[in-house]
DNA sequence: CTGTTAGCGCGTTCAT
DNA sequence: ATGAACGCGCTAACAG
């Protein structure tokens, strides 16, 4: 219960012997100090062990030295991957010297309030739609803000992402090659009535298109929340016995898996699945699966370091990368067993 | 890029025509307002979209209303489980109206010091260890904190903590009864030179009585960071055949799991396993582990809620809660073949 | 190179 | 029931 008043630039100024400003500049090094004041003034901080009110000074130079990451993690549809975006963007702060305010508000005009308020410097987004209404609030209160995806119009955006597409065509190469001819594209359905979540949509659109370019059958299947999913791919799967392998986005690995085993279909012998996952699900998924890297912890540590890098100069070009993921063959990945020979069509679920 | 200058409480009370301090007062509700000049300044206030700034409430008030969580989350040793706590601390101070700062930082001041420095009201710490300097300096500085987790002493500390002790004798009871006369407990090493980590000392000392009392051979294997723990699990199973079950805590399932299929040995035909493991990691694995639920979620709720009750009313008892988990069978929880007949001895790898 | 001073936006005491 | 004024801790002109 020591003394609850903390000390404060005007205690230093007192006992060093100089103004409160010159305490202010020679904290900052905004402007020459002498070296003998400055040791004064260094010796006071040391001797009262001060440490300057990050509010006061949030208030006076109206900066927090704070991001605001917003990422959805309610307790019902917690995706244990988007948690590892957290561990990049954390370093990414850390290692910048700024705070890290996390939220997991759905309100589409909190990302521009909590600047508004000097809680926060500048949001970094997640699950971010093609049309995002905080997007749309963002740019219109003209506040500095960055994504981890991207949406419709990037332009002037910070921004991480991950080429779906390319690795959708990458999986459906392979899976190809050992000699599938129809082939399921698992997603889940993301929060609310965000139909609108950019790695969908393009997704699905490029699986479609990657389905015509190589000539198999291709099957897009969007799965709900956790006990709906089993039954949908259950239903799928018997529904399709002529798919043979699936591409998983996501966590949709998991129920996929389940509902396999349940079948008495065995991986890889009558079914193969190559899923994109951060190499940290990975390491805790066995068998290991054949998979496609998704470099999270990465997006979120380039993600914020862009964000942080057009704060500091919003003349710049802002940074706006597009990360790529490797075909990375595990135990699942040997030859299923001959696909049907029927005439093949291409359909979709929906 | 609309207007820089927010609204301030003095645009209000122009508008409205009243001074600040009913404008202040008619927002805090902390004196009676006629109902007419109420009106008029919610009318002010919706006409300007105004939003009351949080950094100059917080000078003011001396009050960020703000939790510091604290957990490690370095990229190297990423625990996904640890990640699961959040989505209930988020929980938790969102509905109390309070935002959350998360800090990755490993130094045993900055706890006390981003409460000192303003930026938070209280810190939330995770894996804390028995004897946790973080607590000293926050205990004797005098700032509100909680735990998830506890230490030796946790005398007027809020906090929340996992029953380990009973979960391992759950699991053990359940594993001696399959038959099982030798059983490993595998935890992980936490972060850097945290021999005292709670849970893991307290496992250990209870796993050694629990061998003991139920009769069994127990061995303890503490577990290094990722490219190890395989070969140090690899050597303990080859060196000690006639064990053939393992209780695992954390993740240390998963390298546990690789190394039986890669030693041909099947679970649960050749080995039994029971893991204490949060309900949305074992949702992801497969097959289905017979595990002990650890309630990560409710924990970081809890314990946050304790924290903020704390705070609320620094003289009330703090709350402490111990949660206790139940054994979920799955798949691989069939009887194991027949333990070795030979004599039974009690050993410790450390 | 240094001191003086006026805010930053809001809470709160003291008057009325 | 309402106003006026001061202060929270610090930054940044503006002087010298």
């Amino acid at each position: 219960m020591e003394p609850k008043r903390s000390v404060t630039i005007a205690d230093i100024a007192l006992r060093a012997g100089v103004a409160v400003s010159t305490v202010s500049y020679a904290l900052s090094g905004k402007r020459s100090i002498s070296a003998e004041t400055r040791a004064r003034i260094e010796q006071a901080v040391a001797e009262l062990d001060f440490k300057p009110h990050a509010v006061g000074r949030a208030l006076a130079s109206r900066s927090s030295h704070t991001m605001a990451l917003f990422f959805p993690a309610s307790r019902n549809t917690l995706q244990v991957e988007n948690h590892i975006f957290l561990a990049g963007v954390a370093e990414a702060t850390s290692k910048a010297g700024y705070g890290l305010l996390v939220s997991t508000s759905h309100d589409p005009a909190e990302p521009a309030s909590l600047i508004e308020t000097g809680t926060a410097d500048c949001a970094l987004l997640m699950e971010v739609t093609l049309h995002d209404e905080r997007v749309a609030r963002l740019r219109a209160s003209g506040r500095p803000f960055g994504l981890i995806g991207h949406s419709a119009d990037n332009s002037g955006v910070p921004f991480v992402d991950f080429d779906f597409e390319e690795a959708i065509r990458t999986a459906a190469r392979h899976l190809r090659d050992l000699g599938h001819r129809h082939i399921a594209l698992l997603n889940r359905q993301p929060e609310r009535r965000r139909r609108d979540y950019g790695p969908a949509v393009r997704s699905r659109t490029a699986f479609r298109g990657i389905a015509r370019d190589l000539g198999f059958a291709g099957e897009h299947l969007l799965c709900s929340a956790a006990p709906y999913q089993y039954r949908q791919i259950d239903e799928f799967l018997r529904g399709v016995p002529t798919c043979t392998a699936a591409i998983t986005l996501s966590s949709t690995f998991a129920p996929l898996l389940r509902v396999l085993t349940d079948l008495g279909r065995e991986v890889p012998r009558d079914f193969s699945v190559v899923s994109v996952i951060a190499p940290e699900i990975r390491e805790i998924v066995h068998p290991a699966l054949t998979t496609i890297d998704l470099p999270a912890v990465e997006m979120g540590r380039l993600g914020a370091e862009a964000l942080l890098n057009h704060l500091a100069d919003p003349s710049k070009k802002p940074g706006q990368v597009m990360l790529h993921g490797e075909l990375n063959i595990g135990a699942t990945s040997a030859p299923p067993r001959a696909a049907t020979a029927t005439e093949l069509v291409l359909t979709d679920t929906r």
